[in-house]
DNA sequence: TCTGACCCATTTATCTTACAATTAAAAGAG
DNA sequence: CTCTTTTAATTGTAAGATAAATGGGTCAGA
């Protein structure tokens, strides 16, 4: 728990030149990790203050300014708070930005709740149908000729390989694209994460999890057709059998979602 | 331009605690500001380099550890990435992090582009009719009274005055919170300073602007008997009523957007 | 002569250290 | 109870040492 952030590094720039996301390379950044997994689990509740500055720098090995790096990182997140005086205090939870792509991240590495869970999924299931119905409209030939590319190596790689659950995301973000719009092409970043842990966690399961491919195929021919009310309604579909194949291997007893269909 | 922001910093702290959003007291988070503002206008763009650390701390009047504290948050939200030898560099448009509530509230002082405004239309036509729907099936008493009492606040105020505008934001937020989604809770805070720019450049208009307040309380009888459908039904009118008003006042010639109505 | 890999110097961010200033909460005096 | 003083925490300043990555140069091989 209290052993060397600082050698940590340096051993890790020794070896590989990116540990891929756990270390940024950067002290600051491990730094701002660890606190904020910390913070996600509970191990900091709302309301907390985080130990001074100087005594958190000592049991971390590191020194004050990438210390104080790291929590105006997590402030720019909205998870802490600090002030003279008062000291370093963690957020209300409504305040923390749990749409931020890193905090999104950093929320699956704690196993989140169930609620967090199908809180997600009922974002999906409001944002991604309608996506894909203004793609169909909009989208232009690279997206499309982007989405095949993808959906053929899903064909040969299933999601049970890394190549096939990268095309996966790479599928779901160019139907982001092919909306033109920034702001649901923003909210992708935030939600790939999420359906990277989803996916990997299915493909570990091995029952369940219908494949998805025929989903997609039908999203793709929709979109290709610009066929708004298809692409609308199969990506519906692909989504609740998503949050279903999740939800019998998370084993929840509760019913799906209450969000009506609206197609 | 090139004035001394630490002087400016002297001067706000010996007259007000709080100037507001501009200087947010401290140092770094006014470096952050101006350096955003500049990016997001567009001074800086994607692929440039910052001056150096040593060349910018000279010109803003500041030291390395401030602006490096800054240089953070913007990394943060993804409008930078800084690395050794190659310097700090302005980030993809792509990866900017448009929901971060700040980064919302600093778009909104350069006048945003037509596109982004109707961008963040869409993604409240997607998001809040849906979220009343699941306010009007999962709201508490607490959201329901609070929603009534920033009703009639706003019914005598109007959106002319601050403390409408405040109301009006509060209605919106405890819809959001009635839904008992996380996330679409963490998205109201994103569209809520958007909200707060669109109501107030409308109230400036002296022509246009048709009353909102009946739209509101449609919603709120609605969520108040548990009306899903009515609740989706009534949102959606009243955030395209709020398009039409903002597309007037801004002087748009296109059509509405192309989403249809899926109640 | 051209191509490629490898090594090294330089530039830049990053980390360390030490000290001064500001802030706001809390204790104390009137 | 109000005002002042104290005090503990973050914030800002300054400068030097460290480490990482790019770019260029060298050298070997084709």
């Amino acid at each position: 728990m209290a052993d060397s952030l600082a050698e940590n590094k340096k051993n890790q720039a020794g070896n590989v030149p990116s540990e891929g996301i756990f270390f940024q390379g950067r002290l600051h950044g491990a730094l701002a990790h660890r606190l904020a997994v910390d913070i996600l689990k509970g191990n900091y509740k709302p309301g907390d203050i985080l130990p001074h500055q100087i005594d958190s720098v000592e049991s971390l090995n590191s020194t004050r300014t990438p210390y104080r790096e790291a929590i105006r990182i997590l402030a720019a997140k909205g998870l802490v708070e600090s002030r003279p005086k008062r000291g370093t205090q963690v957020c209300e939870r409504s305040r923390w930005n749990l749409l931020d792509p890193e905090v999104m991240g950093w929320m699956f590495e704690t196993t989140p709740t169930d609620a967090f869970i199908k809180a997600l999924f009922e974002l999906r299931l409001i944002n991604e149908p309608a996506a894909a119905e203004l793609a169909a409209e909009r989208r232009r030939p690279e997206q499309l000729s982007q989405m095949y590319a993808s959906l053929m190596i899903m064909k040969e790689e299933t999601l049970h390989t890394e190549r096939g659950r990268i095309a996966d995301l790479e599928f779901h973000k160019q139907l982001l694209l092919g909306t033109q719009n920034e702001l649901l092409i923003s909210l992708n970043s935030s939600i790939g994460s999420a359906i990277a842990w989803s996916t990997k966690f299915k493909s570990s399961d091995p029952i369940g999890s219908r494949d998805s491919w025929p989903d997609h195929l039908r999203v793709y021919e929709a979109v290709a057709d610009r066929d708004s009310r298809a692409a609308r309604f199969s990506m519906e579909a692909l989504v609740r059998t998503a949050l279903e194949d999740t939800r019998r291997s998370q084993g929840w007893k509760t019913a799906s979602l209450s969000l009506e269909s609206h197609t």
